[in-house]
Formats: C-alpha cells, sequence, structure tokens
DNA sequence: ATGAAAGCGCTAACAG
DNA sequence: CTGTTAGCGCTTTCAT
C-alpha cells in the first residue's frame, strides 16, 4: 500500500542488500547473528510487516481460502464461518467471503473470481438455484485449475471434490420415528428449503420412516415456497388437516411454526410437537422451548476446512488422494416442543 | 495458482508479446481490433482469468477491503455484513473478514496481518475487550500506514477515522419516554452489552429520559454478564422489584427476557412491555412479537463501505477530507411486546 | 556470511 | 500498431 515500508528500505539504512535482510527475517541461519538481530531492530522500529501480495505472487501460494455461502443470515451458515475462521486463524489463513445470496448468477461471479489466483481453495455450500437448475458447469473449472474444493452441506454429486454433509436423511427418519414411537400418528413435514439437496434428503427421510411404518400414502408434506406467505399456508393446512406433529427443515421455520401453531389454537406439545434443526441460544428460548436435531456446526466447519488444508498441501503429492465424503452424526436435543 | 493461464501462454500461442496481449485484454486502443479478435478468442478457450495477485503488486491497489467484527452469530453483524458484501460485489471489491470473538487478542492479530497490504481498507467494529480496556495502539497503525478506516457501531472517539453509528442515546431515550406515555412508570433497562460503547449510550440515553422524568432516582438497571446467568438474575430481580417495561439492550436479550418474563407469571404487554434492538424475521415471530428498535443495519452496512470507497479513492488527493461521523436515524417497530 | 540476479504475472512508459 | 524493458516486494539459487 502506501506507507508500506519494504526489505528495501530496512537494507538501505543497514546498508546491507534486500536478500539479506530477507534470509535474516526468516531466520536463515546462513545470516549472522549480529546481523539478524540488526535487521530484526530496525525492522521493528519502522513497523515492518512483509507484504502478502509480494509473496503470494513469489510463492503461488495465498494462505487465504475462499468461503462462499448461500447466505450468512441464519443461524446454519454463520456458525459454520465461525468454525471455519476460527480453524483457519489457527493455522495462519485468512478467509475471502462470498455471499450467493442463493442466486447461480451471484455464484458464478464468485467462483470466476476466486479463480484468479487470489485463494489457495475454496470451500462452498452450493446456492438453492444452482441446486435447482442443476447447473454446474461453473463449477468445473476447479478442478481445471486444481484448485482444491470442499462442498458442505448443500453438495452434489455431479462434481468430483471433498464433499462434508450431515446424515440429513436419517435425522429426518429418526426424528420421524422416534415421533411416531412417542405417540404421534399424523406426522407433518414441513419444508422452505426444497429446491435444495438438504431439504430434499430430509424429505426422503421423513418418506422413508412412512414407509417403514406402512403410512406412505398418509405424507403429510408442506412445501413453503417464501416466508411471507409462511403464514397463510400453514394456517390452511392445520385447518385442513389432522396433525399431531411438525418436523420442520430448518431453525427459522420451526421458530415461525411455533408461533402459528399457538395461534391457531393447539397446544405444543400436547396437540402438536415441533421439531426444528441447527442449535443455539434461540432455540432454548422460544416458547415452548425447541427440541431439534443438531448439525454440530462446530465440528461441520473445522472438518471442512481441515480436509480443504490437507487437500491444498496435498496438491503436489505423486499419488493423488481419493475424494472423501464425510457423513457427520447429528444428535438430537429434546426440549419441551416435543413429546 | 497451479495451473494458471497467464498472458504468456496467450502470447506464445499467437506469437505476439505478453504487453500486447495484456493490452488487448485492456482494450487498448493502440490494439488493431484483429489482434484484439484472436486474443480474447484464445484466453476465452483457455478460460484466461487475470491474476489478481500480481494485479495488487503492480497497482498496489488490492480490490479488497478488511471487515473486522466482535461477531458474526448475531442478526445485527450478519446483515452488516450482507450489505458490506453486496455493496462490495456491485463495485467489484471483495471482503476479507476477520471475527475477533470480542477478545482484543485476535482484534489485534487481525489488524496486524491487514496491515500487511492484503487490504485497500478496513471497516471495524471493536470488541468488546478493547472498549472495556481502552486500549486502541494497535489501532493506530492504520493512520501511520496511511490505511483507511471505518468504524461502525462500536467506535471510539480516540481514534480519528471515518465512523458511522446510529444514535443509541436517542434511541432508548425516545423508548423510554414513550413507554412512559403509554402509562409504563417502572422502566427498567436491561444490558448483555454494559462493556461497549453502544451499550453505555443505550444506558445513558435511558437514565436521560428518567431525568427528564425526575425519576432519576428510580432507575432499574439489570446487567448480564452472560447468558448463562441471564435467567437467575433476570428472575430474582422480577421478584424484588415492581417493573412494568423492560428495555433490553440488543434483539438476543430481548427474546431471552420474553421468555423470562412470561415464565415468571407476567403477561407481555399487559403487566410489562418488551423492547429490543434490531429487526428481522424472528422478532415477527416470537410470542408476543417483538417491539423493537430498528437499526437499519442495510443502509449502515452500505454507508459504511460506501465512505470507505471514497475514502481509498480520495488517498492521492491535495486536501484530505475532514473524518466524517455519521449518525444514523433510527425507527421503531410496535408489535405485541410493547403498550 | 553476504550479495547479485532472476522471476512470480502483470502493466505501462517508451521505442520502434 | 506492436514489442522491449523495467519494476511492484519478495524469495531463492548461485556466486563471491
Amino acid at each position: 500500500m502506501r506507507n508500506q515500508v519494504t526489505l528495501k528500505d530496512i537494507a538501505a539504512i543497514l546498508g546491507v542488500s534486500a536478500s539479506t535482510v530477507s534470509k535474516s527475517l526468516n531466520d536463515s541461519h546462513e545470516i549472522s547473528q549480529e546481523t539478524k538481530n540488526n535487521v530484526l531492530r530496525v525492522a521493528r522500529s519502522l513497523n515492518y510487516v512483509p507484504n502478502d501480495i509480494a509473496r503470494s505472487l513469489k510463492s503461488s501460494a495465498t494462505k487465504r481460502i475462499g468461503v462462499i455461502l448461500p447466505t450468512i443470515e441464519s443461524d446454519f451458515f454463520a456458525k459454520i464461518i465461525r468454525a471455519i475462521e476460527d480453524e483457519a486463524t489457527k493455522r495462519n489463513y485468512k478467509i475471502l467471503i462470498s455471499l450467493s445470496n442463493d442466486t447461480i448468477e451471484k455464484e458464478k461471479e464468485a467462483v470466476s473470481i476466486l479463480l484468479n489466483g487470489s485463494v489457495d481453495g475454496i470451500i462452498i455450500s452450493l446456492s438453492q438455484e444452482t441446486q435447482d437448475s442443476q447447473e454446474y458447469s461453473h463449477l468445473k473449472n476447479f478442478s481445471e485449475r486444481r484448485l482444491p474444493v470442499v462442498m458442505f452441506d448443500r453438495v452434489c454429486h455431479e462434481i468430483e471434490c471433498d464433499k462434508i454433509t450431515i446424515d440429513d436423511f436419517e435425522a429426518t427418519r429418526e426424528a420421524t420415528l422416534h415421533l411416531y414411537e412417542k405417540g404421534c400418528k399424523n406426522i407433518c413435514f414441513l419444508s422452505t428449503i426444497s429446491q435444495t439437496s438438504v431439504g430434499q434428503l430430509r424429505k426422503e427421510g421423513y418418506i422413508r420412516a412412512l414407509e417403514e411404518l406402512n403410512k406412505e400414502s398418509e405424507n403429510l408434506i408442506i412445501e413453503i415456497p417464501n416466508y411471507d406467505q409462511f403464514n397463510p399456508i400453514l394456517k390452511k393446512y392445520l385447518k385442513e388437516h389432522n396433525i399431531d406433529a411438525i418436523i420442520t427443515s430448518d431453525q427459522l421455520s420451526a421458530i415461525c411454526t411455533l408461533k402459528i401453531v399457538q395461534e391457531n389454537g393447539f397446544n405444543i406439545p400436547n396437540d402438536i410437537s415441533v421439531i426444528g434443526f441447527t442449535d443455539g441460544t434461540i432455540p432454548k428460548y422460544t416458547i415452548p422451548s425447541l427440541s431439534i436435531i443438531n448439525q454440530n456446526e462446530g465440528q461441520m466447519g473445522k472438518q471442512a476446512f481441515d480436509t480443504l488444508i490437507s487437500r491444498i498441501e496435498n496438491m503436489n503429492a505423486e499419488v493423488p488422494k481419493e475424494f472423501t465424503h464425510e457423513i457427520l452424526k447429528t444428535d438430537f436435543i429434546k426440549r419441551q416442543s416435543s413429546l
């Protein structure tokens, strides 16, 4: 930048060469202790900070990773970022965040920009539009460029890379069976994310559970395209159907469900049980407190970062590692909203 | 990165020089249309993307800005990031995010790393620890390096730079007076962020309102150091004091307050009114829905970014602009939780 | 133990 | 209209 102190400046002051300064700062054994001390002293006094950009250009390693997310205004993704950032800081990496706002256009843009050498690797969760349209061409560039990528949560099979998800299918399947055992006979699945892989899997898990219970013909599925229509759709559904449990596709829709169900005169959990996804402070403080499927975002974010880094560091290995798909365990946290 | 296609590659294929390619891609008038076409064709076929790092090194402009935040797991900061990212994308900037987790140590680290030429400017909201300890030395480096900085929300007077806040003082002052007019006589201020400038100002606004009402001796202030102690502290307070309204310092504490107040047998708003900060989907779906002071995060984030960019672009101006402190208007959104 | 020189990829002044 | 050259700040042989 403007007033950057450079190696040259330090070199000039001490009357040595830039390379001597460079080596001193990197504590090379080639340099005498005395020179090292001098360099260090001057560097500190000038508040010298090495220029990362120049280093990156030289080494073609940026020590930065790109993170592309559909949104950040969600407990789930916020926790993921926090976990990635935590881990990145420990390992001396910086994170560059791009938000796709669930559009394929912004996702493509983010991808193409990050492809320009700004980052050593990418962690991505696909936009709704991408998953809906199944257009993955923009993601193919990564492998061509040999830029490591890790997908998490919203992944696709069409692209070969490391992947991390929870077992979305199992999570709702188990939740459904659990509710059934507790006595719920008319279990409903409510989704605001039907266009995502995650939403699909959660729906399928629910349907599988019904099949196992020989109730597949009785599936009760509510799909809500956006939050403006949440209230009218759910309200109508409650009127027209006999329901005693609702599994929702995510945290926010569970919170909305809690309110609407009660507004319509039902007691939770006596009349209707409600289960959501993603833990946090808020599920503890809803009325009633919310039973949820904990996705262990901390572990997921850490895992995504670690996988990416080991891929980056193995980039030049003779034998490329096989791509992995890590499926993390969820756990169920029972609170007041479910039987 | 590894398989980067470079200008050289294109040049070699076409048998021209790298600078010709560079100029062609930048649509320089010096180059014939024919050559430009050829270059473009080859560039596209190779999937060429210019290397940002090299460009930055050359131009000493990175087209990146750093964003340092206390946390991301908060509706307020998430919305701010969204707004900054939106604006940044429009203007062709990328954002580099660092989280201080409210510690001064991580904040210092972030600052020193961003000082190394990785970004053209910085947007920061101070960590709790920084504001508590009043140690700002690490922030002085910015001006020395002439790296533009914009502070928002949690700011300090000791550092000269552009600042953006809402009128925290006025917001609680008005909310207090508003509640008083509605008939609340024992208005309480509950804060989980007493160690921040924002928390202080909100408290002072509340106190000022009491003074104006000649009730300053009756101030009812609840300070909660962390969420583990939320329930016990508030519960005890409710037992020992006669309260008919609570203004909380932020969104999350309002949500917690809603629950605890009702659990202890009070009706909201008939017995006790509750007002929080920061709008979003959740305040609409709490039970009862939450009256809030809207901080217009979208505008705040945009403003922060725009201010930073105009500062960056005016870096080389003869007459440096005066630093500004923009104070944004809030608005009150009344829902069911307050009279 | 130190320094000179080359080069990472790109741009821009200057020549031709 | 195109090419040569130099240089952004740093690292890294290779000489000395």
